[in-house]
DNA sequence: GTGAAAGCGCTAACAC
DNA sequence: GTGTTAGCGCTTTCAC
């Protein structure tokens, strides 16, 4: 509202930004007591009208500090970053949006980037630069060197959803309490020969996934050497590939658990062409619900995971607790039961339609 | 290395980084001189010996520019923000993609962030306080007033996929020339009757794939009073609402051309569920092809859009050219074929299966 | 109740 | 060929 020079100031607002110092000049204070008004400092003892005016002037300024400045200063850059594979993989969509929401939560923002564009080395280097706080892991496809690196920088790293050699702290989901429910579930409906397409060999979840299918056998007391496992994957095709091998199967499985729901489309679409009928003559059951196991043909029984909890989970771990080991996340999987399971007796009449 | 004290330099090395300085120092050097090499400055003259002492320090300290510090002093942060409506949408997805490889590239970082998550003001804040260097906008849920605030900071400002009121500079893609590709793809299998499921009326693609659809009627000789316009949405709910409109006509379209695809599943059960069956009742194709469409029952044919490279021209847009107004990216729309449409005649045939 | 002053780590114009 | 210098905009301890 200073009559003299609007046109000058006007010119200025487009090419300078107003600082801190332009802000504490019009309110007629120090910058320091302008930070501290921002910062909101209890140790500040401040006037209500001098607070005021530097409120003002904040507004009438539009003044932003200035990211860089503050973070130089602090040595605190206010963002987290997470790794993922990949962005077309619809699980991490749900694990990015719970770890988004963590980090607005604590004003702070996400950089998340994926494996499949960005190199590992510039994870690294985002840390040791400070362009962020802390990293989440949310891939296995990492070299030890790289997480060693990403280790000496000292920042906080999170795995989520898998165990990193390196990685000390990690968020999990009750992988083998999923497996649990869905033989579990098989199991109620009268099946007793329920086969595994098991995840990759490589994998930490696979491994977990596989074992609780071993123990929920045996706790619905069928033997375990009843158990039949398929080699699998984490991919559509690693479904197909699963399925051809049950087909060969001289006694054939009635209930499939599939670690996966990549691997179960893969799967169902195998079937199909095979012309085995789902849920007549096999039922299925994956770990993982997405939106997508709704739309399939037929719709898609699964357990879900809590996967935008992990995430969340994971943005908590990293700029809160010192503490190391492992976390699984409170909010347990659940069975949602869909048209690809049936009770094994349909088996023998439908030939409905 | 010093003999004195090696627990105190542990302790330092944990907690003090690098900095330019100690580089210097140990290669024998000024700052300045690191810093050129750094940054590869053309007008440096130095002696190649120099040059490997200060790279070998570099290495041995590990050292890596404070982000903060090199960002204040450039005025430049070297990431761009990208802002969606939602992960979970696999549309955006793919845009991500692109504008992560885009910004790859070019050595910049992307900061990707959805409206569902983080408030709008977040967005407005990021560019003012100098934390990216420009916002490529994917959504069209933003207030004027936020518009206004993002444009204010003087920073580049690019909308993707549609047109921004405020927003001068837009990448599209030929969202005309998709509905056309349907129209001319069905009419081409013998179709006659084809209607258009559209997007929702506040949609800017909406409209101009409406557009396209009427004009490709015309363009097939079929007059445009022929034309059925059923409303709808992009999401799955307005697929199934659009097919019980679409059941309420009385000479009942043989072909539908569906705005997108997350309307598309919606449609597919809820013909599904009304009995009327794809393609031999009805043939259907929709815009947007996402690995989703596979994997439907019946696989849905699909018109391709270039989202990737959407986000890629978005990010360069951001970063190069100083141009303003629309472009419309050249890799062209592709159809799809895949089981949902099919000849006409094959409606007076099929009891078959 | 408010101000002064130092310095975070880097770059770029200029000096020699 | 290499060094000097002056900040970028902010926070925070200490002074009065």
């Amino acid at each position: 509202m200073s009559p003299a020079r609007p046109r000058a100031r006007q010119g200025e607002d487009a090419t300078r930004r107003a600082t801190i110092a332009d802000v504490a000049q019009l309110a007629r204070v120090d910058p320091s007591v302008v930070s501290r008004v921002i910062n909101s400092d209890d140790r500040l003892v401040i006037k209500a009208e001098t607070r005021t005016r530097v409120l003002d002037a904040i507004r009438e300024l539009r003044y932003h500090p200035n990211a860089a400045a503050r973070s130089l200063r602090t040595s605190q850059s206010g963002t987290f970053g997470l790794l993922i594979p990949d962005f077309t993989n619809p699980i991490y969509a749900e694990i990015i949006t719970g770890a988004e929401r963590a980090a607005t939560e604590r004003d702070a923002l996400l950089l998340v980037g994926s494996a499949i564009e960005t190199r590992p080395e510039r994870y690294v280097e985002m840390l040791a630069s400070g362009r962020v706080d802390g990293l989440l892991l949310a891939t296995d496809m990492m070299q030890p060197e790289t997480i060693e690196a990403m280790a000496r920088t000292g920042r906080p790293l999170v795995s989520v959803n898998q165990r990193i050699k390196g990685v000390k702290r990690t968020i999990l989901a009750d992988d083998e309490g999923a497996s649990r429910i869905a033989v579990r579930h098989l199991f109620d409906l009268g099946h007793r020969r329920i086969a595994h397409l098991r995840g990759p060999e490589s994998s930490d979840t696979a491994r977990r996934r596989l074992a609780g299918y071993r123990k929920a056998l045996v706790s619905c007391g069928i033997p375990e050497s009843e158990a039949v496992v398929l080699p699998g994957g984490y991919t559509t095709d690693s479904g197909v590939s699963g399925v051809a091998e049950l087909l060969t199967l001289a006694r054939r499985p009635t209930a499939l658990v599939i670690a996966n729901i990549a691997a179960a489309v893969g799967a169902m679409s195998a079937l199909r062409e095979a012309g085995v009928r789902v849920p007549e003559d096999i039922s299925l059951i994956a770990i993982h619900d997405i939106a997508l196991a709704a739309h399939l043909a037929p719709a898609l029984s699964t357990v879900s995971m809590p996967l935008t909890e992990m995430g969340a989970a994971g943005v908590a771990a990293l700029s809160g607790d010192e503490s190391e080991g492992t976390t699984v996340v409170k909010k347990p999987t659940e069975l949602i039961e869909r048209r690809s399971t049936a009770p094994l007796r349909s088996r023998a009449h439908s030939r409905s339609r």
